[in-house]
RNA sequence: GGAGAGUUGGCUGAGCGGUCAAAAGCAGCAGACUGUAAAUCUGCCGGGCCACGCCCUACGAAGGUUCGAAUCCUCCACUCUCCA
């Protein structure tokens, strides 16, 4: 069988890397930025509203790859229905990279309705409360049959504040979850190791040793923005990245803010996926190149720029700051869809930004220009 | 003309002698959101202040009963329903 996916670096900056990922699915630029697709959908937008996103006219637009979720498709439509209609990327339209994350940040998510055992982990569904159950063998089995370009190992995701000792049992789960998780990957999904071990150095360190050791087609950074403060995110990803194989891709799952994603990639992050753009947009709070703009303030109203001068985004082109917030105010659909076309076109410029600068061994100038001009407060100049 | 019901903070609407500056919802103002149980959640929401407590003005208007009234009585104004 071919390789299921190939990683290439072209440049680095520093830890910084630029590099590309072709997968069955078309090629991905890296460092990536993955909007989140829970549902096979990235909320508020359709397929083609997605690919629309990204700021630049005359280049293909859109993300090059997305995210699903395993435990959310599993109860709905069902790995059944999914493999009959040809896998996620024919049922929703979607030509380009998938990738899916495995059930694990479910274990931290649901912990209330959740059992975890050696064999795998007992879920009441949140929908119905009917019973279901994810191991590695069977989360790898679903992945593959949504046609996943990429899935990931089964983990746990443990809570943030467990004790050394509750982690490092949770970690050692872990680590043979993910050999579980390899021997069950038969089909053409790449697989990607998840690294845990909390916030303790030490047990990173086993766990970036343990993962790396293992025949993943990639490596992910797991069990952060679990409710860390930001320092011991910023402290575990600076311990964990460097000892993650040189050769395979590095994801750093659910983070982050823009900011994150700067010091991630510095730190040898090329990949990086969050609900932030989407949820954040769907509540009305915006990012943009200026800083944060909270959409209902009262300040907005009569507000007739676009919502980010530097920004040419179909929002940021067609609609005023003045318009979002009466959308946002009267509670129509519209103001998820702008919102959300505009915070995802960021994040993709943003990482497209992020791209040129390592190329160019430009990221920290980068960098602090972002920063200084977000820190500004010029949003309402 | 007759009988009855009602008038509460921007709105709807509880309360029916003290624990009421007055429930709840909405609207409004602000904040949060990091591998999505989120178009969600949280706080504020009469005014003032040397502000975790105090003062002022408040439940249609005016009088009264009472130690004490949004709550009881009188009268006035207005609104609504039904019967002629």
């Amino acid at each position: 069988m071919a390789k299921r996916i190939e990683f290439q670096v072209s440049a680095t900056d520093g830890s910084a890397r630029r590099g590309e990922i072709v997968t069955r699915h078309g090629t991905i630029q890296t460092p990536v930025f993955m909007p989140v697709g829970t549902l096979a959908s990235v909320k508020s937008l359709t397929t083609e509203q997605l690919k629309q996103c990204g700021a630049a006219p005359e280049a293909p637009n859109g993300p090059e790859i997305i995210l699903n979720n395993t435990y959310h498709l599993m109860l709905r439509p069902g790995v059944d229905l999914l493999e009959q209609l040809g896998g996620v990327h024919r049922f929703m339209n979607w030509d380009r990279a998938v990738l899916s994350d495995s059930g694990g940040f479910q274990v931290f998510s649901l912990s209330s309705i959740r059992k975890v055992r050696e064999e795998g982990v007992e879920f009441r569904s949140h929908i119905d409360g009917s019973a279901h159950f994810l191991s590695p063998e069977t989360s790898i089995d679903i992945q593959q049959r949504m046609g996943v370009d990429i899935a990931m190992a089964f983990d746990e995701c443990p809570a943030y504040g467990l004790s050394h000792a509750e982690v490092e049992k949770s970690m050692e789960m872990t680590h043979r979850w993910a050999r579980r998780s390899l021997a069950a990957r038969t089909g053409e999904s790449a697989l990607f190791g998840i690294v845990q071990g909390g916030i303790h150095p030490d047990l990173r360190k086993r766990s970036a040793e343990e993962i790396g050791s293992i025949d993943f087609d990639g490596v992910a950074i797991g069990g952060v923005s679990v409710g860390e403060p930001k320092h011991e995110m910023l402290e575990v990803m600076n311990v964990t990245a460097p000892l993650l194989p040189a050769d395979k891709p590095r994801y750093l799952m659910g983070v982050g803010t823009p900011e994150d994603l700067l010091d991630g990639v510095a730190a040898g992050i090329d990949m990086f996926d969050c609900v932030m753009p989407t949820r954040n947009a769907r509540n009305g709070s915006l990012f943009t190149s200026l800083g944060k703009v909270a959409i209902k303030n009262a300040r907005y109203a009569t507000d007739q720029r676009p919502l980010d001068p530097n920004c040419s985004c179909v929002t940021c082109r067609t609609v005023s700051r003045a318009y979002l917030r009466h959308l946002f105010m009267t509670g129509e659909i519209a103001a998820m869809v702008y919102n959300t076309i505009h915070n995802v076109s960021f994040y993709l410029d943003l990482m497209r930004g992020i791209r040129q600068s390592v190329a160019s061994k430009s990221l920290q100038a980068f960098r602090d220009a972002f920063l200084s001009r977000v820190v500004s407060g010029e949003v309402d100049a």
